[in-house]
DNA sequence: TTCAGTGCAAAACATTTGCACCCCT
DNA sequence: AGGGGTGCAAATGTTTTGCACTGAA
């Protein structure tokens, strides 16, 4: 459970003021697990805070990633995505209900470095690793298609 | 491998007209390994081919993807990439560079699904999984900046 | 000949930028 | 009081769309 005493002990750390605006996107952005875009962020806020414009999204959540308070997220639409988890984790795709869900696991983590610190690539130095899973949902219940 | 003759084949299968755009655009998508976008790939072209059109781009990369010809690339810009490789690699993302390299490995491939396995995922069904591996370029030479 | 494919330009979208004003420290 | 932060609107950049025309089958 993040408190609003978290998320101020956290912008003070990266020397950001606390701003009203600031604490609405990054307390929207941890309740929301489907790693939204800056527009989804603002259709949220909007109804409590009015006045906060789409602009100050979009720079809030850039600021919260260069201070790592968030995570940019790959995607194959053309969509900027943010995440508030910045712990190394991996996600899986599900490709047949377009969800993007978190999986962590810090042992795979560490096997993959591991191999990678050993293969020694030329020229690039490895900040971190994330496994992209592309996989189906299994839906439990039986689906009936009637032609 | 992919030929001139396996595209051809793939756009006859999948009942699409050969034509000279679709032969143009699908060549210069296999000779670029840097995840084009459709404006980088309408460049390309341009100058042997004047007329082909930036939307004709970008509506013929997404047929291609439709039918299995070509991958969309997870990206955190908000472009759409494009890839002509469609077998299983990796992608290195080389944060400073801004560039997207591919990285083959069969044995990590199969490192990580055997790992998965064991795991037993629930409600998922694993299709194939692919490493992001994010990372910034060493350039050899040194960098001077002058005041 | 036919209609999928194309070129063109406008529209739709998403993100960035510039600047005057605001308000946290 | 000062300067980072914000709102607004315009600019930018990319993708999509509508429609008349073209050319592959």
């Amino acid at each position: 459970m993040v408190t609003l005493t978290d998320i101020k002990d956290k912008l003070t750390e990266a020397n950001l003021k606390i701003t009203h605006q600031r604490l609405v996107i990054y307390e929207a952005l941890l309740k929301c697990m489907n790693h939204p875009t800056a527009e989804y962020i603002y259709d949220k806020i909007k109804e409590d805070n009015p006045s906060v414009s789409l602009g100050t999204v979009h720079k809030t959540l850039d600021k919260f990633v260069e201070v790592d308070l968030a995570k940019k997220v790959l995607s194959t639409d053309h969509l900027k995505r943010f995440d508030a988890n910045i712990s190394k984790h991996n996600h899986i795709y599900l490709e047949n209900s377009k969800e993007i869900i978190d999986y962590h696991d810090e042992e795979l983590q560490q096997i993959i470095l591991d191999y990678l610190k050993k293969k020694k690539l030329n020229n690039i130095k490895i900040k971190d690793v994330q496994l992209q899973i592309n996989a189906d949902k299994i839906d439990k219940k039986l689906s009936v298609s009637i032609k």
